[in-house]
RNA sequence: GGGCUUGUAGCUCAGCUGGUUAGAGCACAGUCCUGAUAAGACUGGGGUCACAGGUUCGAGUCCUGUCAAGCCCA
């Protein structure tokens, strides 16, 4: 016996018995378990931080997560699913500096480093245990009370050792890095911070000229916006295939030449006419030397020359870009590039340095007008104008923000770009574009890892440094430091401040060696997990080798160049290998909208309101199947409540159906092959072979919608044709072998399904395997989870029964489509339905499956329009895709001549498998049976409806028997709503009464039998129904009817 | 400014290597069916396939450009 189910389904309640059953009986622990020395599937967590509550986004990345290892281990595969928890970085620091309403470094440094860092520590969990609410309630599987935590001083060594390594191979160099900075706050500001600050803003575009050394007269026309950036010039960018000109024009009375790109003439020089002297192209510019604007500091390189860059544009200013290496990103490359000297002119907190004598001590905005009117004085300015645009602020203070070079570490990765690329070749990226696209594009254009930041709340960057000589070591492991300083430091914490206060002599001349002050990149953090969730190399160094690299992670794609960066350049750098292969990169999820979910905009979803009302399942449904994984997504709570009505309800009554009669029928249920005589069992069969196999291939290929969507399409079919059609198979009284192949089918496809829901629809799918196939096999896995995922047999497989079905249901779609035009209901039995099919091979499916045409429309035979015999006329329609695949440019001369021509005989001779003699643009050209479809038209009597060649006609006369038959089964149905509506149980049997008119009353003696068969009717008797029976009156063809029912 | 992605019915999405009448679900209206069903069947309204060119006998599909949205980079 089943436990009994009933058809309505409390889905949260469900949900939370499975829940319970998982928690008590460790079901999760078991599959790790239970699966030790199989192969092994290796799963990285990408760590979250639990500094913030959870949301949809994290609810999208934890469900695609969960199905793959949850598939896997249904393969027997050993998969360690271990958790992780990203600790450090700035957004944790910002968390604790609100609290306090600080504002700049100096606060934190005023409060203390630890205090700070103790707090962070804590703030980073500050969420956790609605972390672990969520991850338990979404079902994803993830071993939190084992999970990898970034501050823990063995991660924190495992990432020292990564970054001494990289130290000897000579891969970790000091430079300079522009970065936006507030000079109020002195501090930098991340990406983020920056786009919460733009603004607009009117700067001074200014033109100005810098002679060049060896022509005289001549100059190059620059221009900037931002003036005190110009006592940092060391160079001009020109693009090298744009044209620039020398022109010549009046200056107060003198001549003077010009050098600038041709496409900005007119925008610099309006109405004034000047003479162009000569063009040519930006390359001839390269090296030529211009006299420096000012010289407060002398350049240590040469400088003050032409370089040429791609990123110069001629949208603005002259086409002539100037260069200060300090004060932008750009700038700062190429001085790379060209080995250009670096001017520091400005100091942190935003004023000139002394050197800069005219204005030393002044900030740098309040400087422009003086050096502007400086320029002027000097001849060198051309004009100045006031310029607006967007700019970016402090976002705490509102001063406006300057890209400022700063000291920072660096990671040769550029070195390694050929084998980050080549490496990423090998990876399967899902969606595929990103491969090549966002990510290759990413690693194309690698720039060296910026690696340090000078914050306090992070992984410490292990460089000590001599204070006199310079002298620095890179320090691998908490061991090696003891050992330089002399005493075992195995307690100490290996975060500021307590690691910076850690110093011992110089080897070199006995000076002072202490720590940088610099941490590291979060990324880095992260991008380590591989080898620091396990402590290595300093233990588990086996478990490493088994974990390494993952088959499959997944993130969204904003972690391209974050975690999917940091892990694929430090694998690449340290191991020469990737460290996944599989990956599958999440669109982002927008509010409905089609806005980003964002907290300040308020237009967050909590996941909770999904969850307490539509459940786990239903959400991790619609995230799967809603759009392909890679696309952005518009999320919709109504879309998931339809995921319920359309699939789960649907699913859920079929097993409460079969769960009702089987416990009626105590049929004898096996798990072992199903074979069954009947049609509709051996297309079901073939059916979910088919499903099982495209599922397992999707699954394989980490095609999510193509593990999923087809799964709604079968248990469409099986709810609304296989079952539909088989009802009669099961209320049947008695047990015979058709009966028993029935339940066998039913049986076999619920508990299939079972399992091919399992990694998606993790709760329904144990639902129903509980009471499926635990109650009736004791023996069977314990869950659905540990059970063995689905193998399918290609025998099974009918491709030809499968389409036959397909036209079958067309078919019968057309015939209620003609019942619905000649208003004939359903209940009213037709003499018969005649099809035409205008194609020969179908003509075998109508022949299979009469039955069963016959019984869905309800009428006494079916057969095939008989073009020979009966009055049909035809029209023939030239198929475009054969004729013009075959003929090409031919084709629309041919069209028109097929339909110039007799379609009645085109129709006769390709009906009988003939070809057809077409004469067009001169030719002749034999057109072929399976080249032009061939409608036929119903003669008159029939109600007819028609889909391209197929034809459904209905003879609609009505004989006295129909009619009676008609009256019958309209009678049945009244019985049956008055069966249900008195509450009576499926198997109840009842005495009926019926007061009926005359001619009711012959038609329903004349079908007695059939009524009491239908009604489980033990009596029907002619009577008033007495005063304690159920009973209604009605009408119907205009007869009058009341009927009662007792329950016997 | 560059790169990537997306644009198909009111909403969410299909539409395979080009084939002439662009589909499904939801929502709306009507009719029907039903002893599993919260469902289902049939019909109807609803589309300039973002726009403009081009290639082709033929373009939602291929090419070029434009526009809009999103993300990343600058």
């Amino acid at each position: 016996m089943f436990k009994p189910v009933s058809s309505k389904l409390d889905v949260p309640a469900m949900e939370e018995g499975v829940l319970n059953f998982w928690q008590r009986e460790g079901i999760f622990k078991k599959t790790v378990e239970q699966r030790k020395g199989k192969p092994e599937y290796v799963f990285f967590e990408g760590p979250p931080t639990a500094n913030g509550r959870p949301g949809v986004h994290h609810v999208l990345a934890r469900a695609f997560k969960d199905m793959f290892p949850r598939y896997k281990i249904m393969r027997g595969y050993h998969v360690s699913r271990r958790g992780g928890w990203d600790t450090h970085g700035l957004p944790v620091e910002i968390e604790v500096e609100k609290k306090h309403g600080f504002t700049n470094k100096q606060q934190i440094e005023e409060y203390g480093i630890a205090r700070f860092n103790e707090e962070c520590r804590k703030s980073a969990f500050e969420y956790i245990r609605d972390w672990s609410k969520l991850t338990d309630r979404i079902a994803f599987w993830v071993d939190l009370e084992d999970a990898y935590v970034t501050y823990t001083n063995e991660y924190i060594e495992s990432v020292w050792w990564i970054l001494k390594s990289f130290w000897e191979k000579d891969l970790l160099y000091k430079g300079y890095k522009v970065v936006p900075y507030c000079p109020r706050c002195g501090t930098p500001l991340s990406d983020h911070e920056v786009a919460l600050g733009y603004d607009e803003a009117v700067d001074p575009s200014v033109f100005v000229r810098m002679p060049l050394v060896d022509k005289k007269d001549t100059s190059l026309l620059v221009w900037t916006t931002t003036p005190w950036t110009l006592p940092g010039n060391v160079a001009v960018a020109a693009h090298p295939d744009v044209d620039y000109v020398t022109i010549e024009r009046d200056n107060e009375g003198a001549k003077e030449k010009l050098i600038l790109a041709k496409p900005l003439l007119e925008k610099v020089f309006k109405d004034e006419e000047v003479k162009v002297l000569e063009t040519f192209k930006g390359k001839k510019l390269k090296g030529v030397k211009y006299h420096p604007l000012f010289t407060f500091m002398p350049p240590d390189k040469p400088a003050h020359f032409v370089v040429l860059g791609d990123f110069v544009t001629t949208e603005d200013g002259t086409g002539l870009v100037h260069m200060a290496p300090a004060f932008g990103a750009e700038d700062m490359q190429m001085a790379n590039e060209h080995d250009l000297p670096v001017l520091m002119t400005v100091l942190p907190d935003g004023t000139f340095i002394p050197e800069v004598k005219p204005w030393r001590g002044v900030f740098i905005k309040d400087a422009d007008p003086q050096i502007i009117e400086d320029l002027r004085a000097r001849g060198l300015l051309f004009r100045k104008e006031d310029y607006t645009h967007t700019y970016p602020f402090c976002w705490r203070c509102h001063t406006p923000l300057m890209y400022y070079a700063r000291d920072s570490w660096y990671i040769r990765t550029s070195q390694f770009k050929s084998k980050l690329v080549s490496l990423n070749n090998t990876i399967n990226w899902v969606p595929e574009h990103i491969k090549e696209g966002r990510f290759g594009n990413w690693l194309e254009n690698n720039i060296d890892w910026a690696l340090s930041r000078e914050r306090y709340w992070g992984t410490p960057l292990p460089i000590w440094e001599c204070a006199d000589c310079k002298h620095r070591q890179g320090i691998g492991s908490v061991k090696e430091l003891s050992e330089k300083v002399g005493r075992d430091l195995a307690d100490l914490d290996l975060h500021r401040p307590y690691v910076d206060e850690v110093s011992y002599p110089c080897p070199d001349c006995g000076g002072r060696m202490s720590r940088v002050t610099d941490l590291i990149d979060v990324w880095f953090d992260s991008g380590s997990m591989p080898y620091a969730q396990w402590h290595y190399p300093f233990e588990n160094q086996d478990k490493f080798k088994a974990q390494f690299p993952a088959d499959y992670i997944c993130e969204a794609v904003d972690q391209t160049r974050g975690w999917f960066y940091s892990l694929h350049a430090i694998s690449t750098l340290l191991n020469d290998d990737v460290a996944f292969k599989n990956v599958i990169c999440l669109g982002l999820i927008l509010d409905g909208e089609g806005k980003k979910m964002s907290k300040s905009v308020g237009n967050i979803v909590d996941p909770w309101d999904v969850l307490t009302i539509n459940g786990a399942d239903a959400f991790r449904w619609y995230l799967y199947t809603a759009t392909p994984p890679g696309q952005e997504r518009r999320f919709s709570v109504d879309l998931v409540g339809e995921v319920i009505r359309n699939f789960t309800l649907t699913l859920w009554n079929v097993y409460s159906f079969f769960v009702t009669y089987a416990n009626l029928d105590n049929p004898q249920l096996t798990a072992t092959r199903v074979y069954s005589e009947n049609i509709l069992d051996r297309w079901l069969l073939s059916e979910l072979h088919t499903l099982v196999r495209d599922v397992t291939n999707a699954y394989e290929s980490y095609e999510v919608t193509g593990a999923t969507r087809p799964i709604e399409g079968f248990v469409e079919k099986l709810s609304t044709w296989y079952l539909r059609r088989s009802r009669r198979r099961f209320w049947k009284s008695g047990s015979d072998a058709d009966k028993q192949a029935a339940y066998g089918t039913l049986y076999t496809a619920l508990v299939t399904l079972a399992k091919l829901l399992a990694p998606a629809m993790p709760f329904i799918a144990d639902e129903l395997y509980q009471n499926l196939v635990r109650s009736v096999d004791q023996f069977a896995p314990e869950s659905v989870h540990l059970a063995e995922w689905p193998k399918y047999d290609e025998a099974l497989i009918d491709d030809s029964l499968n389409r036959e079905m397909g036209l079958v249901m067309k078919l019968v779609s057309l015939g209620h489509q003609a019942r619905q035009k000649a208003n004939r209901k359903v209940r009213q039995p037709l003499k018969e339905a005649a099809f035409s099919l205008g194609n020969m091979s179908d003509r075998k499916a109508v022949e299979t499956f009469a039955g069963l045409i016959e019984d869905e429309l309800n009428v006494k035979t079916v057969r095939l329009l008989d073009t020979s015999t009966e009055a049909v006329s035809h029209t023939v329609k030239p198929f475009s895709k054969q004729l013009g695949q075959k003929y090409g440019n031919k084709f629309p001369a041919i069209q028109k001549a097929i339909l110039a021509m007799n379609g009645e005989e085109i129709a006769r001779a390709l009906l009988s498998g003939g070809s057809v003699k077409v004469q067009a643009a001169g030719e002749t050209y034999n057109i072929l049976p399976d080249e032009v479809e061939v409608k036929a038209q119903a003669r008159e009597g029939f109600a007819v409806a028609e889909e391209g060649a197929y034809v459904a006609a209905l003879v609609t006369e009505l004989t006295p028997e129909l009619v009676q038959e008609g009256q019958a089964r309209e009678f049945v149905r009244r019985v049956q709503d008055l069966r249900k509506s008195a509450n009576l149980d499926v198997s109840d049997r009842v005495n009926l009464f019926v007061a009926a008119s005359a001619a009711l009353r012959s038609a329903l003696e004349t079908h007695r039998e059939y009524i009491t068969a239908e009604t489980l009717a033990v009596s029907l008797v002619f009577a008033e129904p007495p005063a304690d029976a159920s009973s209604v009156e009605d009408e119907f063809d205009g007869e009058k009817v009341k009927v009662g029912l007792l329950k016997v």
